[in-house]
DNA sequence: ATGGCTCTTGGGAAGAGA
């Protein structure tokens, strides 16, 4: 079972890039974020004809999310029923046993910007509803790019990045309150190289020096985890021509 | 370093991303 989160950056630019990984990374289920599509617009064909389900929610220009997978989805979610929200950033859905929340958490911008209490308080509803979800579904995961680097080892150059929007305190405290709930990062559950990142940026060479930050996570619920026998982020995509600035991460379970 | 790079809308220039 292979559980994925991958930014895309526009599925209308990126599909042809999904649907290539697809083919050499045949996945159970793939969340995306960044899909910048309305509902009317999404390739919902071209994903079928890969042998993928898919559940969508978008909106013009910014934000939407999806989930493919190669099995049946049912009781589909769209956005946090606890947090009124304009912006399409959470999809979640029931796959066989599983329960799966695709999540794009808000950039929030810096931290003197208005979008970063919105940032903190979208966090904040996240929590109580996954934890009213993980009363419901003992197998759980809450896949996606969550826009914060949870400790200094997951940030290029810390001391440049000391407190900034990413790093700062509130937000590693929401996601490790989200942690709280008895998710695991499963990422950390096994040995990593330094200096593993999941997003670089496009400007001054940033994926060639590996100038990156650790930002997309696969947190399991511990049935998943205990099931869980590998985590990578796979950078062959971020090589390719025209990349997203984000690459997949791949959860593997039992 | 003010920006850099990429994407979107709209058909040019500007906001957002992280």
């Amino acid at each position: 079972m292979k559980l994925v989160t991958w930014n895309v950056n526009s599925l209308k630019v990126r599909l042809p890039q999904v649907l290539t990984w697809l083919e050499n990374n045949p996945v159970d289920v793939l969340c995306l974020q960044e899909t910048k599509l309305t509902d009317d617009k999404f390739p919902q064909a071209e994903i079928e004809a890969a042998g993928y389900q898919v559940a969508f929610s978008g909106q013009k220009t910014y934000n939407g999310v999806a989930i493919l997978s190669r099995h049946a989805i049912t009781d589909v979610q769209k956005n946090n029923p606890l947090f009124e929200d304009a912006q399409q950033r959470i999809i979640a859905a029931t796959i066989q046993d599983m329960r799966i929340i695709c999540a794009y958490v808000p950039n929030g911008q810096a931290l003197d910007s208005e979008k970063y209490p919105y940032k903190l308080s979208w966090l904040a509803s996240l929590h109580e509803w996954v934890k009213q979800e993980m009363s419901q579904h003992a197998s759980l995961a809450v896949l996606g790019d969550y826009n914060i680097a949870p400790e200094d080892r997951d940030v290029y150059d810390p001391a440049a990045w000391e407190g900034q929007n990413l790093v700062s305190p509130p937000e590693r405290a929401a996601l490790q309150a989200l942690i709280d709930l008895g998710l695991s990062d499963s990422f950390r559950m096994f040995e990593q190289a330094e200096k593993s990142f999941s997003w670089w940026d496009y400007r001054q060479l940033g994926f060639r020096l590996n100038k990156g930050v650790r930002i997309d996570h696969i947190l399991l619920s511990a049935a998943l985890a205990a099931r869980c026998t590998s985590c990578v982020i796979d950078k062959v995509p971020r090589k390719w021509e025209q990349p997203s600035d984000h690459a997949p991460v791949i959860a593997t379970l039992d």
